[in-house]
RNA sequence: GCCUCGGUGGCGGAACUGGUAGACGCGCUGGAUUCAAAAUCCAGUUCUUUCGGGAGUGUGGGUUCGAUUCCCACCCGAGGUACCA
């Protein structure tokens, strides 16, 4: 027995644990991964999404994305680049400000305990990141910066003429010069036209609220979810079945005045600029179909008995004399005005039961129909005819106008609605039945029964159409966006402030020089009794402009002193721009030095999870455009490639309860007709078998303490399920214990031979010990016991093939993100190596640095104990010589005239690139092939061989 | 609902532009070594079979001499859906 455990203690041969901690301590003594920005070397940039640092500590879904972000870094540096690899924390945040809540503790607190735990855990992993150039977003120095951002794009326009933005005393100017009637400028829809007369005349106030219109970063009235019960703005996440996730309290729909940014202004560059950029074409896909550019015709319907028009948007004006009905969003302002009065009480109630439903809810569900006819009507604008006015959640308010005209016959959504309230369907296509659904088939649509449109095409109709709308201006053609501006503001305390002060309810801009306005401190983090955000609780939460700093709320006089903004910025401010202050973080005097983004310019690679597709990645290509206009970047474009890594999934684990008792019956023996509760348990309690540790689980929770677990077989099975990693749903598994029993070399490869980094999949550590087994394996083609075998005996040919191939695999696996075949690639390597009893110097050398990238402990001592002087970190790739793997080659994939393919067994002559001998191997083919005799051979070597008939 | 991605043995996955499906690893089976265990090594392992073969890459069709790969329809799973990060 002792025997035992003294034997399993000891490690004999590959010692991880001294490796690692020996170069991880190298590493950090000697700065190897510090980075300089000046280089003779060509630069490369490889940047992670930084980590939100939760409680839950690092789990193993995010090194994920590091590891292969550290391989890619660790070839390039093998291959002579000047590469930049840095890494930090994205800090703001909810879960933070929630715990904060729950415990009091102020925020800043636990998020540097968070940090300090994920600073540990990623430097267990060996990663090779620049630690001299940390970023964290809640950090005053770093969000003086993202502040400073915010107002430029308070005091810029996006003017259309040059395309792009422009400084707002620009446009103050050219309104005192000609008003804005002639200006081509991105401003909110219900701007009024003035005269330079008239511009001149309005109030100081009133100029400041005109050119809130124009800014990108602007005030506005703006829907939110909104809980009274706690008093907060919920997202539509934190909303289930129209009650809040947490408590289950009413959410209703709530007006507040909020920041947005004009991103709807880079609409058409954001669409354009994804042309440039190697992203994923799914990604890109995304991307387009969320800024959801469509190309259609603004009408104006006139209201019956009424001075104002309605404005509808369509994608097909070419259908206008099928309008039998038009529907606004009930949320529409204009619904009270035009609303009758015999309608106004179903109206009323039907608002109120739209107020209870989430945007994604109303889109989601295409089955129901509801909306309340409001009892007016408007006019045709050819025929002049009464089209009766719906209101209809299926319109959503901040989508176009948020009316539509509807077209029964060539819409279904309008057709189902029609045939549900009985609203008349006229047929305006040729030779068509509309009978059971509607003509959506723009392609082969003939117009009818439309007067001057009547024969005509899709294509002819929608010209016409909008020629016609525009000549008796009831109409014009236009592009719309489906992309929203982005609201900014958050009524949370743990975000950046804005740094704002009102004056006469207008908002007044800090200046650079005053920032940052850090946050204040607060007894409580939840809203004020009132309703206002977290930062309603501060004390001292006022703007003093002649001293120029915060002083307390005591002294707000509204002529010197002021209030300053409640709201604090969204989790994606910092986010937007934070890679480049890696390249320049130590700077005091700028966002980022001029030096330092003329060498870096871009992120050459940037890796992260797809779920960022629409937010973050869309925002920080809107910022950078933006910052790029005003000419304080040299790219319109920041991220060259990027590569998307598949989420790790836990597997749950669940225990099931007899409803009411402490019974729980093993998975084996439930029956299919037993309705039980399943419980999830720590699956850190359960073997890989299924089989639970029923001691284990009893103290682990009380709730199990005395209950009854009926086993079958003297096992307690348990079930499982996979879903998202999370700490709620106990199947996080860390990656420190893993590290421990194993190190941090086989948890890398782990992680990379699991499958393709892009794709999601389910943690599992059944196949660690294989990866494991492969690094112990490594060390015996180099070590007997702790003694070096490497020999200095002159390779063979089948020796240097085996390396040439796996140099050549490994390079272009590296190369395509592969790292998963990168894995297989060395595996197969070493078995063939170990097979062989090959010890040569020439061959391990440079197998060592094949490893390097992927276990870089290991290959750090393996290089050192080989008698190099240098440290393996900088060390050049090895290059494949073709000449090794030529020689035999005998299988050659073959097309017939370019077309067919199969293989054949050749026999060369090497010299003269000659057929000697050639065999068919892939006998399926022959038949096909008999009496064809060829004409012409043309041969490439390892490519494919032609052959003429 | 909509957008994007995925579905291959008991498991994770491989298969380059359509050409011997299941590389590599796990697990399992048998063997060697050992007093025994660990570790290591060797052999086998898609299913089925009357041992001739037959079936097989989510389902149903299509294109092709040939389909995991291309096209159409459907089913299931994951991510996003605008205030989680």
């Amino acid at each position: 027995m002792c025997l035992s455990i003294l034997l399993n203690t000891k490690n004999v041969g590959y010692d991880f644990k001294n490796i690692e901690n020996k170069w991880q301590a190298h590493w950090a003594k000697n700065q190897t991964f510090n980075v300089d920005n000046h280089s003779t070397k060509p630069k490369f940039y490889v940047l992670d999404m930084f980590p939100y640092p939760s409680g839950a500590g690092l789990h193993v879904g995010h090194p994920l994305g590091y590891i292969a972000s550290d391989i890619y870094s660790r070839y390039k540096r093998h291959k002579g680049f000047n590469v930049l690899h840095p890494q930090g924390y994205d800090s703001f945040g909810l879960p933070a400000e929630q715990y904060a809540i729950q415990t009091g503790q102020h925020p800043a607190k636990t998020t540097q305990e968070n940090i300090n735990r994920y600073r540990e855990q990623l430097d267990q992993m060996g990663f090779s990141f620049d630690w001299s150039r940390e970023v964290r977003t809640s950090e005053p120095d770093f969000y003086k910066w993202t502040q400073w951002i915010f107002l430029l794009l308070f005091d810029h326009y996006y003017c259309n003429t040059s395309n792009k933005a422009q400084p707002i005393t620009q446009l103050i100017e050219r309104f005192q010069e000609e008003g804005n009637k002639n200006i081509e400028a991105v401003c909110d829809v219900a701007t009024p036209h003035f005269t330079s007369e008239e511009w001149k005349e309005f109030s100081a106030n009133e100029q400041q609220e005109l050119l809130l219109n124009y800014r990108l970063a602007y005030l506005s009235d703006t829907e939110v979810n909104w809980c009274a019960d706690l008093g907060t703005v919920l997202a539509n996440d934190e909303i289930i079945n129209g009650v809040s996730e947490r408590g289950g309290y009413p959410v209703t729909k709530k007006k507040m005045k909020q920041w947005s940014m004009r991103i709807g202004a880079y609409a058409e560059r954001l669409l354009q600029g994804l042309e440039q950029i190697d992203w994923s074409e799914s990604l890109k896909e995304m991307q387009r179909n969320w800024i959801g550019k469509s190309i259609g015709a603004k009408v104006f319907f006139q209201i019956e008995g009424h001075n104002k028009k309605i404005e509808v948007f369509t994608t097909r004006p070419d259908t206008i004399f099928g309008v039998t009905f038009m529907t606004l969003a009930p949320e529409l302002d204009l619904v009270q005005e035009i609303t009758r009065p015999d309608q106004k009480a179903a109206v009323e109630a039907y608002i109120k039961e739209t107020q209870k439903r989430t945007q994604r809810e109303r889109m989601a569900d295409v089955k129901s129909c509801t909306g309340v006819f409001t009892g007016s009507y408007v006019l045709h604008p050819f025929t002049q005819e009464r089209i009766p006015i719906w209101i209809g959640d299926y319109v959503l308010a901040d989508y176009g106008t948020g009316a539509v005209m509807a077209v029964p016959c060539g819409d279904q959504r309008d057709y189902d609605f029609a045939k549900h309230f009985d609203i008349p369907i006229k047929n305006i296509f040729n030779n068509v039945s509309i009978e059971e659904e509607a003509f959506t088939d723009k392609g082969t649509a003939i117009i009818d029964h439309s007067e001057f449109l009547s024969g005509l095409s899709y294509k002819e109709a929608m010209k016409r159409s909008i020629s016609e709308l525009e000549a008796q201006g009831s109409g014009e053609g236009t592009i719309n966006y489906r992309l929203r501006d982005a609201i900014f503001s958050r009524q949370r305390y743990w975000g950046e402030p804005i740094p704002v002060y009102y004056k006469d309810n207008l908002p007044q801009p800090l200046e650079l020089k005053n920032l940052p306005l850090t946050l204040p401190e607060v007894e409580k983090y939840l809203p004020t009794p009132e309703g206002a955000p977290p930062l309603g609780n501060a004390e001292t939460w006022a703007w003093d402009t002649q001293k120029e700093q915060v002083v307390d709320n005591t002294l707000i006089d509204n002529k010197i002193i002021f209030p300053l903004e409640l709201n604090t910025m969204p989790g994606w401010a910092g986010s937007s721009w934070y890679f480049y202050r890696y390249m320049d973080a130590q700077n005091s005097d700028s966002f980022v030095g001029k030096e330092a983004v003329e060498y870096w310019k871009e992120v050459d690679l940037y890796l992260g999870g797809s779920e960022h597709a629409t937010g973050h990645l869309l925002y920080s290509r809107f910022w950078q455009k933006f910052l790029y206009d005003l000419g304080l970047l040299p790219v319109e474009e920041y991220a060259k490639k990027l590569i998307n890594q598949g989420m790790i999934l836990g597997t749950s684990a669940f225990v099931y309860r007899k409803p009411g008792t402490q019974t729980y019956l093993s998975k084996d023996i439930i029956s299919d007709s037993e309705k039980l509760e399943p419980i999830r348990v720590d699956v850190n309690l359960v073997n890989s078998a299924d089989e639970l540790d029923i001691e284990g689980v009893r103290k682990w929770q009380p709730q199990f303490k005395n209950a009854d677990f009926k086993i079958n077989n003297g096992v307690y099975r348990v079930g499982r399920e996979v879903e998202k990693m999370s700490k709620s749903k106990y199947n996080v598994v860390n990656p420190d214990e893993i590290c421990e029993q194993y190190g941090a070399d086989t948890l890398r490869m782990y992680e990379m031979f699991l499958g393709p980094i892009e794709q999601a999949k389910p943690w599992n550590t059944a196949g660690i010990s294989g990866v494991h087994n492969f690094l112990k394996k490594y060390w015996r083609l180099f070590y007997d016991d702790e003694l070096l075998i490497v020999t200095d005996d002159q390779p063979n040919k089948k020796e240097l093939k085996i390396l040439h191939e796996t140099i050549k695999k490994i390079t272009f696996d590296i190369e395509h993100f592969s790292f998963n075949t990168c894995v297989s690639g060395l595996m197969i390597c070493v078995n063939e190596l170990t097979a062989l009893n090959c010890h040569s110097k020439a061959i391990l050398s440079p197998l060592t640095l094949l490893l390097s990238p992927f276990a870089p402990h290991l290959a750090s001592e393996i290089w050192k104990n080989l008698g190099n002087e240098s440290t393996i970190d900088h060390v050049d790739f090895p290059l494949v010589n073709e000449a090794y793997l030529v020689e035999d080659i005998k299988n050659y994939p073959v097309s017939f005239n370019g077309k067919m393919r199969f293989t054949l067994e050749l026999s060369l002559d090497l010299d003269n690139l000659a057929i000697q001998e050639a065999v068919l191997k892939d006998t399926r083919t022959t038949e096909y092939l008999e009496g064809m005799t060829p004409k012409k051979w043309i041969i490439v070597p390892n490519k494919i061989i032609n052959i003429v008939f």
